[in-house]
DNA sequence: TATAAAGTCGACTGAAATGATCGGGAATTG
DNA sequence: CAATTCCCGATCATTTCAGTCGACTTTATA
């Protein structure tokens, strides 16, 4: 499995998007400033969540990025295989070619371990992650000062 | 965590090893042509094996590289953790220091897939990864026709 | 003792991936 | 129209990976 820090940003991201998105669409200025985390390299992270419909986006004023789907529906292996692409440890890439056009010797062991950690973090979503970082931080919130635009499609506005 | 070719390599060449060091000492030239591993780099993974303590050398004509513990005491884990140095899919590094001198919020997240990964490798031996490959392969045998230098300290000689 | 077979070591290199930057767009609001 | 925000492609610097090279040491054996 490919585990870099353009997965850590992702999920990152998408965590602060998460825990903000209740105020409306949620910009990405403001996740990079959070985050520290660079705009433009937001920027493509964001483009591939958005192809793979895992976030939303709404342009112009007060836009920003929304999730496409109730936290609880996005695992965190589904954010990293966005932006990552392959999720697998195999060299081959699963073409069991790794030597000489067989399988070689440790190629199972590669598999199983992809196996294992994609099982790991597909059970984990978004909403536990939410959850974990709310009993952090004693549930600080912040508020928009002016009217929030909606969240396109997304019906959301869960909790009080 | 780090999985490269480093550390899939590492575990092929010693799987390689435990296989065949019965008759003796193996030589790097022999693993690199089994496995298409280039030798150079061979030696280089072999350099951090040795001072690890996972193999032993034997300089000199028909001399090679021995396992210098049983395989059932060396984990698919400590073999990468020889080559790939650091084991940790935190990209602090544990220093905790991901995000402004804090930990960011994702922090435990990778922290625990880390323990995860290694645990999971941890639990696998070359011992069992020798016992599977031998399943695979109807125990093809291959004997050196002189005879073999001893593997230094190992009493080793399992197996008739 | 000479030679060849091995390991040992460190510096170097090419290529790829990563992480980041830049500039110009298009959509949307007011 | 102007400001804000997303959108996208090209580009770039750095790091890491994987591999190479050359010089050296140790040791068996002819």
């Amino acid at each position: 499995m490919r585990l870099t820090t353009k997965g850590r940003f992702a999920v990152t991201a998408m965590l602060d998007l998460a825990l903000r998105q209740e105020n409306g669409p949620v910009t990405l200025s403001g996740v990079a400033e959070r985050q520290r985390i660079s705009l433009s390299y937001l920027e493509q992270l964001f483009g591939k969540l958005r192809r793979q419909e895992l976030v939303a986006s709404v342009r112009g004023p007060g836009g920003g990025y929304c999730l496409a789907r109730d936290a609880r529906t996005i695992s965190v292996a589904q954010i990293i295989i966005a932006v990552d692409e392959p999720l697998d440890a195999t060299q081959c890439g699963g073409k069991e070619n790794c030597l000489d056009e067989h399988r070689c010797m440790t190629h199972d062991l590669w598999s199983n371990l992809s196996r294992h950690m994609f099982d790991y973090l597909d059970s984990i979503n978004l909403h536990d992650l939410m959850v974990q970082q709310r009993e952090r931080n004693s549930h600080k919130v912040v508020l928009h000062d002016h009217a929030p635009r909606a969240c396109s499609t997304e019906p959301a506005s869960v909790q009080a």
